[in-house]
DNA sequence: TACTCGTGGGT
DNA sequence: TACCCAAGAGT
């Protein structure tokens, strides 16, 4: 058809909604949390490990984390230090923490169900306002405006016909967003996903392909010319010589080892002893390494979210 | 609000 | 090579 039939009632992303859910139709991945035996608590962890980790990278940890864990309550019987060590590489081990933290709460608060409610996720440690409405949505067809960076991308370029998005999320962008929710709760989750993996796929930051785009002839950003970013620079991020990476070094130590480790063996992945002991007190602090006696450290036997630290007195 | 928090692959 | 980027959350 050449253009649309004429409609009783339109909402402001009708046009949108048909080309992109059908092209999500015959484009999109085939990932294993999509797969409805993945469950709620397939997504959830799956989300905890897309925040920030590429797709391929999850992957395999994924696989693994199901298999070993394959109910909240299952996880929630390990140690914190057996999620963090399953991490495995994926970056930003706090997350794996509070996916550990989750799962004890979903046990005590819900009966070992991920909760439905976007309220009741938003609570749990780990979640935010995107992973909740991504799990209530993707996991339970909920209607949610789902506001990742993907789409933030895509409403940026098609909508405003800018490049990229701000650094942080607007309220304008929030308002734009239920604005153009379908109002279906069908609909609206697989606009949901649609439109993510859109951003993830052909609208990407850099080489993006409007070739293939459903929705190429009203992107304001490609009929403008594709004009290039203006404003502050996108916020580049440092990494070579940051607590950060010593972090990296020191944590990868003890995920290494099953015993515990003495301080010496950490002492020679970085050679610079003041930021050295910074980053270690602060891998402490967050709950990621337990000190013991006599010099030693290990990853956590107890949970810094769950249980408040019981000091012993000597 | 702006900053911290890992890791590795692509360009 | 050095930089850019990847389904954010917490403070």
């Amino acid at each position: 058809m050449t253009a649309p039939t004429e409609s009783t009632q339109t909402t402001p992303g009708e046009t949108l909604h048909t080309p992109v859910i059908a092209w999500f139709d015959a484009h999109a991945r085939d990932l294993p949390w999509r797969h409805p035996e993945a469950g709620p608590w397939g997504v959830m962890v799956s989300e905890f490990m897309l925040q920030q980790t590429p797709v391929n990278r999850v992957l395999p940890v994924y696989e693994h984390w199901l298999t070993r864990w394959p109910r909240p309550a299952d996880l929630a019987k390990e140690a914190p230090g057996e999620a963090v060590r399953a991490w495995g590489r994926l970056g930003y081990p706090r997350r794996a923490l509070r996916l550990h933290g989750a799962a004890v709460a979903i046990t005590e608060r819900h009966g070992g169900d991920v909760p439905s409610e976007h309220a009741q996720l938003l609570a749990l440690p780990g979640i935010g306002e995107y992973t909740a409405a991504a799990v209530a949505s993707f996991a339970y067809g909920q209607r949610h405006a789902v506001l990742d960076t993907n789409v933030r991308r895509v409403f940026a370029r098609v909508v405003t016909g800018v490049r990229y998005p701000p650094n942080a999320t607007t309220a304008a962008e929030r308002k734009l967003a239920r604005a153009l929710l379908p109002e279906s709760e069908r609909t609206a989750s697989r606009w949901a996903a649609a439109s993510m993996e859109l951003g993830a796929l052909v609208c990407t930051a850099k080489n993006e392909t409007c070739h293939s785009c459903p929705i190429a002839g009203q992107c304001a950003w490609r009929l403008a010319g594709k004009p290039e970013h203006e404003g502050p620079p996108r916020r580049g991020q440092t990494y070579a010589g940051t607590d950060r990476q010593v972090r990296g070094k020191l944590l990868a130590v003890l995920r290494e080892s099953i015993t515990a480790v003495p301080q010496a063996a950490l002492d020679h992945v970085w050679d610079e002893p003041v930021q050295r002991a910074r980053a270690l007190d602060g891998l402490v602090a967050d709950g990621l390494v337990e000190p013991l006696p006599g010099g030693l450290y290990r990853l956590p036997l107890t949970s810094p979210l769950t249980s408040p630290p019981t000091q012993p007195s000597t």
